[in-house]
DNA sequence: CACTTGACCTGTCCGC
DNA sequence: TGCGGACAGGTCAAGT
């Protein structure tokens, strides 16, 4: 669900709270796949080696390269999450589908407030998604949450983070100034038998865009998401590159789309989807030309569409 | 090479 | 009310 726009609303908040804090300790969720009762967090003293599946650092990497660390800077490259360390190494995040960076400020006694979706978890923090604590000098905390345990933290030397293959493969960055519709045409053009669904979700293709601004901006473009990229002339490539950007500029300016489990650094939920033209507005009417927007399945997702306004070619 | 399926997980919702 | 199954969607690996 963290897409481009939601990592981007991620990344802006803990900017704004986490540069030049110092980390004091780091607790961790120690169950095991397959564990089902709640277990308190632990500690991490360094005396007994814990990994976790979410966190799996030694012991001896967190005590040598994030405690005592500074942190320097927060970036975002597709949608994963860097946090520079003092250190020379770097918090490399994927929060997948359901991952959370919540900041807590020391004087904060509300935890999440009331804007989170799980009425349950309301001034509760940790709670039972919670997979990492760091907990810094000044008694503030940002806790890693994980409902599904699909995301991941990984420890890092800062200055081999862009060689992971993850980032050896990914695409460019939609939204930056450099990033063309000339280029956009010319790397769909290299998946021309695919249907525009999967090549908009293709990582190495352009990066950050997910399930929900895919629907989205094939809509606007008027693209049918089965369509193969060689049935789409240019101008139809340079309409779906503006709408694309748009989408997503649309989206980090509403704090992105909260539709579970979504929230941002302050654990606020973000407001995209009450714009949303397609995603989850299956069975009610086009805002474009009135038809029923229906869901169907496009490669292997859910996808929403208006049969009228998206005519397959 | 293109595409599909399964795996990784938990929580929610739907139908019986 | 309980229970099984489908579903949610980011990425990778394996299979067709």
């Amino acid at each position: 669900m963290p897409e481009l726009p939601e990592v981007e609303t991620v990344k802006r908040g803990l900017l704004k709270y986490l540069i030049g804090k110092q980390v004091k300790s780091i607790d961790l969720d120690t169950r095991k796949t397959g564990d089902t009762d709640f277990k308190d967090l632990v500690r991490l003293d360094f005396k007994n080696e814990i990994t976790t599946k979410i966190f799996p650092n030694t012991s001896a990497d967190v005590k040598n390269f994030i405690i005592d660390a500074k942190v320097l800077d927060v970036r975002r490259r597709a949608k994963v999450l860097l946090i520079d360390l003092s250190t020379d190494y770097t918090l490399v995040i994927h929060l997948k589908m359901t991952g959370q960076m919540v900041f807590k400020k020391a004087d904060d006694k509300t935890g999440f407030g009331s804007g989170h979706p799980n009425k349950s978890l309301v001034g509760q923090l940790p709670d039972r998604s919670t997979r990492v604590a760091f907990n810094f000098t000044d008694n503030s905390k940002l806790f890693f949450n994980d409902q599904r345990k699909f995301g991941w933290i990984r420890l890092i030397p800062t200055a081999e983070v862009m060689n992971m293959p993850f980032f050896q493969k990914v695409g460019p960055e939609p939204l930056v100034d450099t990033f063309t519709t000339k280029e956009f045409r010319q790397r769909l053009r290299k998946r021309n038998k695919s249907m525009a669904k999967a090549v908009l979700l293709d990582q190495s293709v352009i990066a950050g865009v997910g399930n929900i601004y895919a629907d989205e901006a094939l809509h606007t473009s008027g693209i049918h998401p089965e369509t193969r990229i060689i049935e789409l002339n240019d101008k139809f490539l340079d309409k779906l590159y503006r709408e694309l950007r748009e989408v997503l500029q649309v989206s980090i300016d509403a704090g992105g789309s909260t539709d579970k489990n979504y929230v941002n650094a302050d654990g606020k939920m973000g407001s995209y989807l009450t714009f949303a033209k397609v995603f989850r507005r299956e069975g009610k009417p086009c805002l474009n030309c009135t038809n029923e927007i229906i869901k169907t399945r496009v490669a292997g997702r859910g996808t929403h569409l208006c049969l009228v306004c998206q005519v397959k070619i």
